[in-house]
RNA sequence: GCCCUGAUAGUGUAGUUGGCCUAUCAUGUGACCCUGUCACGGUCACGACCCGGGUUCGAAUCCCGGUCAGGGCG
């Protein structure tokens, strides 16, 4: 399943092999929450070198509901992609006001914008997941905001290994099934977390609840913590991060998955990543200018389209010129983590992180 | 040449029985933000009463003159 290539500091590079082709760690995944990403295809997806995507089982189960990927033989034929999909549980929806209604002891009621609400628990989503027919799936999780009390975080983290660990009882078949961490921000209750989900023996270990407002470095501090506990020869996976150098410094700590929307939300709001620094592309400095976003770089988009005329696109709010952006940023995280990885095969992880973060600011 | 109508941020506009206008809204520009459901998103800042004179305690608002624009008549 997991097997480790090569380790350069903390930093390592391995295989992950699912029922849908393997994958080299670490790398990125972007979010398809309802089985397609915000204005891009499953086409785009390919053509950006996009090797693994993570769904929603949650929202799948919604729309189009589980008929159809019963009917289709599941999300891979139903959304025309042949590369690995993740799929995740429907914890962090406790974050949104609008879908959480409550937690009891055995799962979590979740209000349904399309019908009935859903009282999402182990036994459901392992239901759901085996429907879908996902590569990995993610345990259920109890997920609490950033800033809550010491109480409330050991509350819910004894219902989040209570559901975890159902899932890991209920699980069987081909599908990996990772479990996930919590605690909040607190040190003691990360570390009797990454131990609990740890001793579970799922196929790959998260870390989750960061990346939700708090301090970066307080995220890495919980990274630090968490790390030692989490079995070396299985992948280890931090939910939810997008920034660049959130990648880079927890990849430095012994990360192998990563997964957000951040590069896609921001793309369509005209921030561009680049190997030389973050564009900006609503500046006017690039009305008239004809380069393209980033002149190495070999997406569709720098190899088609002026900066000039994204601009444009952007300023007309047009949803093509969201597509473009979108390909873009999705295609540097590919190459982002390419390059990471290839770093660590030589040996000079170090050199790659220090020479990426100077670059890596806003430009202008 | 005469008459009528109008003139408010870069653009399009609200207000025009005088005070509550340090002037509305949209767009634009600038800054910051966005992290396991991503709205064509959010927060903040910048930016205007055509010019001159008058009435009045007080004028974008009323009066006079001018300029410009549109329309009408010669």
């Amino acid at each position: 399943m997991f097997s480790l290539v090569k380790e350069d500091g903390n930093a390592r590079v391995g295989i992950l092999k699912t029922a849908h082709g393997e994958v080299e760690t670490p790398f990125f995944m972007p979010v398809a929450t309802r089985g397609v990403g915000r204005f891009v295809s499953a086409e785009d997806y390919i053509q950006a070198k996009v090797k693994v995507i993570i769904a929603n089982a949650f929202f799948l189960s919604l729309t189009p509901g589980l008929e159809m990927f019963e009917k289709r033989g599941g999300i891979h034929k139903f959304m025309h992609y042949p590369g690995i999909i993740f799929t995740d549980c429907g914890g962090f929806q406790m974050l949104r006001e609008n879908l959480l209604l409550e937690t009891t002891n055995n799962g979590i009621l979740l209000k349904n914008p399309e019908g009935k609400d859903v009282f999402m628990r182990p036994e459901k989503l392992l239901e759901i997941s085996k429907k879908i027919n996902s590569d990995v799936i993610m345990a259920l999780d109890c997920v609490l905001p950033y800033g809550r009390s010491r109480e409330q975080y050991l509350e819910a983290l004894q219902k989040s290994h209570r559901w975890t660990k159902k899932c890991k009882d209920l699980h069987s078949g081909e599908q990996l099934l990772f479990g996930i961490t919590q605690g909040g921000t607190f040190e003691d209750l990360r570390e009797s977390s990454a131990k609990a989900i740890n001793a579970m023996d799922f196929d790959g270990n998260a870390i989750g609840g960061v990346g939700i407002g708090e301090p970066s470095e307080l995220l890495y501090k919980m990274v630090d913590i968490s790390i030692p506990h989490l079995n070396k020869n299985k992948p280890r996976y931090v939910m939810g991060l997008g920034k660049p150098e959130q990648i880079i410094e927890c990849v430095e700590r012994g990360i192998d998955i990563f997964d957000s929307i951040y590069p896609q939300k921001n793309a369509r709001h005209g921030m561009l990543f680049t190997f030389s620094g973050i564009i900006d592309l609503g500046k006017e400095i690039y009305k008239f200018d004809e380069l393209p976003i980033e002149q190495s770089c070999l997406c569709f988009t720098c190899q088609t389209f002026s900066r000039s005329y994204l601009r444009y696109l952007l300023k007309k709010d047009d949803a093509v010129g969201k597509r473009f952006l979108t390909i873009h940023n999705l295609f540097f995280m590919q190459e982002f983590m390419r390059k990471i990885r290839e770093s660590i095969r030589e040996g000079k992880f170090q050199e790659f992180k220090k020479e990426f973060l100077r670059k890596h600011k806003k430009m202008n």
